[in-house]
RNA sequence: GGCCUUAUCGUCUAAUGGUUAGGACGAAAGCUUCUCAAGCUUUAAAUCGGAGUUCGAUUCUCCGUAAGGUCACCA
């Protein structure tokens, strides 16, 4: 058995999104699960459009990912070695250099042309099957504008092979090019790896995946708060499925249970609210510290300073604060929405806003809040959790109306419509901070 | 346009020559509930169309239709 040797090849031209993620992802994971070996390489033969940002880019978020390689290259660092294979085709006369008449700017006079032999190629793909072309309508392509500019085609074909690649997994646009690959393949006395095309992920409309829809580079989904898990689970499951109903899945588990042969043939839309469903799912599973600096980083500064101020309430609001949100992002939007200064200041808020809407009568809405203090103060200091708050105060709520007694309490703690309920929201706070607020609003419904 | 590929709920998908065509996201409803979430329960929702093979087709074949890819001195 030789050893299975994969690679992910994207041309710095962009950034890493979510269609060069999930190629990157199947073919690490069949490198993984056969003891193989990973190859990343970045194919900058255009040197117009490569540039260093992307190559960083497509680094960075593949690290971040956790989608290590084993070996890394940079097709512009090898012109030596398509130098020697352009001469050895040359020798053998399978290609030639071609005398042209530029018809754009910037085309050459000469180049280098693949001797056609123009016949009917036929492969084999493990998720479509047999796919057979006539090359004859290709005609002697260019495979190199001189000795030290590769076109694609030709440099992919030279590194595949002298990399030893055994397995090639890119997307389905690849399909059409496949052909001539060979071509040159045969050329050179290379030997042909198996094939497998991704089918392609598109934007909810259908179109292709673009800026405007999801295709943000992976290092954008990071600032916006999702997490490797998420997006790697998200995309392992856009055409591929572990062939039951499980959804939730690891990237240790992935390794394990992925089947190249089990691959889709159509092509996926790209389901935003999949994805954060998934974050919602990872982010309540992060330990606390982790998620807490998440929070933090997206705090504005005036509320970063009080959460740091005041680590004991913040480390307790972390759990709240995650049941709320399917992407850190949305801390930044809640935050800003003046969600969370509650937490660490005592609210300020106007006295209608005490009126349950049911009970609108300011003196009534006082005396249950008198009657939940005189319940608040018999609890002791430490035992001052929402279970013991709730047990305290529930019979009495249910007696007297629930929502007219708790909406008023609420609010007191809060100052805000919506909250979590006023028993963690108490618990948070502490006793005595509770107390002075159940007393300012008291003060606030009899002044 | 030539060539290539694809087609199951709105979306991601499962399944089989014979099933009430399954699950998940989303949606709706209910429970819970002072509010907002979460959670639990339930419901609606699909085999692109037409022929053929077959006792029987969503599955196999052909023809349509639609969508996508590719036809560069880009990758």
């Amino acid at each position: 058995m030789t050893k299975v040797i994969t690679r992910f090849a994207p041309s710095p031209t962009g950034v890493l999104h979510i269609g060069s993620v999930r190629t990157a992802l199947y073919s690490w994971l069949y490198a993984r699960q056969n003891n193989g070996k990973f190859i990343l390489r970045i194919e900058d033969t255009d040197k117009e459009r490569s540039k260093k940002e992307y190559e960083d880019n497509i680094i960075d978020g593949l690290e971040w990912l956790g989608l290590t390689h084993d070996e890394f290259y940079r097709q512009s660092d090898r012109s030596d070695v398509y130098k020697r294979h352009l001469l050895a085709l040359i020798a053998d006369g399978t290609a030639y250099v071609s005398k042209e008449e530029p018809k754009e700017l910037g085309e050459r006079s000469e180049v280098i042309r693949f001797k056609n032999p123009n016949r009917v190629v036929t492969f084999h793909d493990v998720a479509r099957g047999d796919i057979s072309f006539d090359t004859t309508e290709l005609g002697d392509f260019v495979i190199a504008k001189d000795f030290e500019s590769p076109l694609y085609h030709f440099a992919v074909v030279v590194d595949d092979f002298e990399m030893r690649v055994t397995h090639v997994i890119r997307g389905d646009d690849a399909i059409s090019n496949t052909p001539r690959q060979i071509l040159i393949q045969e050329a050179l006395g290379a030997p042909r790896p198996v094939y497998t095309h991704l089918p392609m992920i598109l934007a909810p409309d259908k179109s292709k995946l673009s800026k405007r829809h999801g295709a943000l580079a992976v290092t954008e989904y990071r600032e916006e708060g999702y997490l490797p898990e998420a997006i790697l689970n998200f995309v392992a499951l856009m055409g591929w499925n572990p062939g039951n109903d499980k959804e939730i899945i690891s990237l240790d588990e992935m390794i394990m249970l992925f089947k190249l042969e089990k691959i889709q043939k159509g092509a996926a839309v790209f389901n935003i609210d999949k994805l954060k469903w998934l974050n919602k799912h990872y982010i309540k599973l992060l330990p606390a510290e982790k998620a807490g600096k998440e929070i933090l980083a997206r705090f504005p500064e005036m509320l970063r300073i009080k959460a740091e101020d005041n680590s004991e309430i913040f480390s307790k609001i972390i759990v709240v604060i995650l049941d709320h949100i399917s992407t850190f992002g949305e801390v930044r939007f809640f935050a800003e929405a003046g969600e969370y200064r509650y937490f660490f200041e005592d609210p300020i808020y106007p006295r209608e806003a005490l009126l349950w809407k049911d009970e609108q009568e300011p003196t009534r809405a006082a005396e249950k809040l008198e009657k939940v203090l005189v319940l608040l103060e018999e609890i002791d200091d430490v035992f001052f959790t929402p279970e013991t708050i709730k047990t305290a105060i529930w019979d009495y709520a249910t007696e007297a109306g629930r929502g007219s007694v708790l909406w008023p309490m609420r609010y007191a703690l809060s100052g805000r419509d919506k909250s979590p309920d006023p028993f963690i929201l108490s618990s948070i706070l502490g006793k005595e901070a509770t107390i002075r607020r159940i007393e300012n609003a008291i003060k606030l419904l009899l002044g």
